[in-house]
DNA sequence: TATAATTACTACTAAAAGGTAGAATTAATA
DNA sequence: TATTAATTCTACCTTTTAGTAGTAATTATA
């Protein structure tokens, strides 16, 4: 019951980037090095982060990565809707597509409230409004 | 964001099992066509409960599968405990064991609501709890 | 005692997640 | 133009999760 390491890593990464965007381009070795991410590993997660244009890269050297966009145009929803680790709707806690309204699964009341401010905590938290607070690492 | 598959066939194949408990024994072949759960992987499951004694079975002919104990004393949290996938007290959004008291990731604050509601969702409900409640298959 | 119906055991395969290796490409600068 | 430091691309390896196959052991009963 939680998000995939590489859903972690990539929100703590851009959490990071958005941190030291007054710094100038922040670079993969920093980056894996400051957040105790494989450094091989990284540079797919950067890769798909580039590809999806939350973040953009400057090639060669003195290159980088810093936000494509806004920090507060960027929600942690959408970092996880990269890696399918969203959570749905439909979702329930013994299966997807499982309950509906005719057929509850046993936990579904329950299951409403948590998943409801999982949500929230999701779709409305800004890259802007999570970079000031805790600690990165 | 869910639980493995493994553990929400065994939540389901356990509260079925408690809703026909009146019936007597209920075997493997029963379990998985009511329940839509490929039968080697069942038996698989199966093993595992039997190992772990919440469940007491019965070979042979006639043989099957019943609780080992009062469905009033299973809780929830002891089926996903066998799965490792019982949340923890020291497990955050972003990484378990990553955050502790001088340093708490972006998210900790807002997770821990969710948390609290979850944990007590499986600690605190039984099997025979959710053994009537919600359709089963 | 033979048979049929059941669980238990051992081993394998498939798919997904997590992670690594190495070479190609790009760009600044000496 | 050569070097160096950076991203990108392709391919691979490892671990975990999910699922399958076949056989052995057990037990009721005809």
């Amino acid at each position: 019951m939680q998000l995939s390491n590489t859903s972690q890593y990539a929100i703590r990464i851009l959490a990071y980037i958005t941190d030291k965007k007054d710094l100038g381009l922040i670079n993969a070795t920093q980056l894996a090095e400051a957040l105790y991410i494989p450094y091989k590993f990284l540079t797919k997660i950067m890769a798909e982060l580039v590809k999806a244009d939350l973040v953009e890269s400057i090639r060669g050297r003195d290159g980088g990565y810093k936000l494509s966009k806004s920090a507060s145009e960027i929600m942690v929803d959408d970092i996880l809707n990269l890696f399918n680790d969203s959570i749905k709707d439909e979702q329930c806690v013994l299966g997807i597509g499982f309950c509906n309204g005719l057929c509850k699964c046993a936990l579904h009341d329950q299951w409403m409230e948590p998943k409801l401010l999982m949500q929230r905590m999701f779709r409305e938290s800004s890259l802007e409004d999570i970079a000031g607070v805790g600690c990165k690492i």
